[in-house]
DNA sequence: CGCGAGCTTGATGCCGATCAATGCATGTGG
DNA sequence: CCACATGCATTGATCGGCATCAAGCTCGCG
């Protein structure tokens, strides 16, 4: 029907027909098996999307050699852990992820969510042991990316040196946003702000704007946003009745986008 | 009595004697008036908390090269506004400053209190604009590191390279333990929190661990911690009925940090 | 089929927001 | 030096949004 053969689950159940999607974009990418043929970052789908935005050739094919190595975890599984021992950041290939901090006390935060395309572990960098836990959400596969490799790597190819101070620093601005959402908004405000920013990054990667399958709990959602479940669900269902969104399970269509987006800067009431 | 002569009012009332204070943590170096002597990294006080952490003297003489500009800005200014163009990160020489991030509806969120040796601006490089607003809380002085060229010093000196992103890396840990902060503690423990991580890096600095004088409003507080002022107002006070604080307007004094402590990770209850 | 994880929905209570008044320090101009 | 204005902090009374506690419900899966 919308051609495109054994796509495997991924954030929405009716990606975009191929012409829509980003050049490459094919399905085998998306899925979590190993891919059949060697990938490169020269030849990824994703590698307008990742860390090798905008480099030129010459320095793709340096990329590729660095980035040898890929790893699998199956939903659920860890790919790193606080505490861990930094060597390298990874890249989301295929699949979601979550990372977590936790306090002594055991409480802990959702502090983001991963999708294909963008990189964990940045958190290493700065103590040589990650702080926090990084969680599949479904099966997934990453690209390693040695940490001193990249060093060196940056140190030669000004272009790619900038590309990850760049994806540093919006990690900052990002972490920023989610500060404001915390610290100044309602329940509602907060569910629409985060359904808006899933469908805008899904879009960027050639997925339906306004139909997503949520790879994670309500809990994970209250987690991220400061809520508890319950009052993730009874907004969702608020939602639902004031026609903004169909709801079913973790199956989401948002009927009005305008709205959502309203709710959010309608502020005050 | 202290040995200090001229300082100039700073986060404490009361600094400790010179000899609990990091080496050539001299007065004139605390003041925000031009210094009479040229400052150089190589040279300055703050060496040790600063970018310059941990760097080799030949590559500590480049930097005294690339940080030729020091700003003022007076108490109230700003240092940069989000929308600005990104030119140079900043390291805060002398003084006190707050950023704020600001929505479309015109809320605003604190997201951090930088003071001496911290950096500024790293959320610029990631598009080059600013997306947020740096005010100076007191007179301060800022030492102007320009990006380009810190780019380039960080190619060629991979000490340089590393401890920058370090500071990246870590400005990312701190936010993601705000945003565990902001999403799961209740106004006590965000307040215990907050007390106790400034007079951390206050100690850092040389001054006494237990007697500060805030820069910021209740306001400002509130905002930071996702609080109301008069919820901030009415915690301090109970903090002082319970004796694990004196306070005096924006004095403040410690009395039992081991209380605060136990507050904040004793959680539930 | 029955179990369990995750989701929904209701009833109740509490923490922090809001509204409002007062207090306190600093500064300014008469 | 006092009168007054201004900005900030404190304190009280009340309100409301979200947490909490407690049932059911749904759906996937062994």
């Amino acid at each position: 029907m919308h051609g495109l053969p054994h796509l495997e689950p991924s954030m929405t159940a009716t990606p975009l027909p191929e012409a829509a999607r980003p050049a490459n974009a094919h399905a085998a990418g998306n899925s979590p098996r190993p891919s059949p043929f060697k990938v490169a970052c020269s030849s990824c789908n994703l590698r307008e999307l990742c860390l090798p935005v905008g480099l030129p050739d010459a320095e793709l094919e340096r990329l590729d050699n660095m980035v040898a190595l890929r790893r699998t975890v199956s939903r659920g599984g860890l790919l790193f852990r606080a505490g861990d021992a930094f060597q390298s950041i990874y890249a989301v290939r295929t699949g979601f992820f979550k990372t977590c901090v936790s306090s002594e006390d055991g409480r802990d935060q959702v502090t983001g969510f991963q999708m294909a395309g963008e990189l964990l572990g940045l958190d290493g960098i700065s103590n040589d042991r990650h702080s926090c836990n990084a969680v599949a959400l479904e099966d997934s596969q990453v690209c390693v990316i040695p940490y001193e490799r990249l060093e060196e790597l940056s140190r030669e190819f000004n272009d790619l040196q900038r590309q990850f101070n760049k994806i540093m620093s919006r990690e900052i601005v990002r972490d920023h946003g989610v500060m404001l959402l915390l610290g100044s908004m309602r329940a509602e405000e907060r569910l629409a702000a985060f359904l808006l920013n899933l469908t805008q990054r899904l879009q960027a990667r050639g997925f339906s704007p306004s139909s997503l399958v949520l790879r994670m709990t309500r809990e994970e959602i209250g987690s991220y946003l400061g809520l508890k479940l319950e009052t993730v669900s009874r907004t969702f269902s608020r939602f639902q009745e004031e026609g903004l969104l169909e709801v079913r399970q973790r199956q989401i269509r948002i009927l009005d986008q305008e709205g959502l987006r309203k709710l959010m800067n309608g502020a005050k009431c």
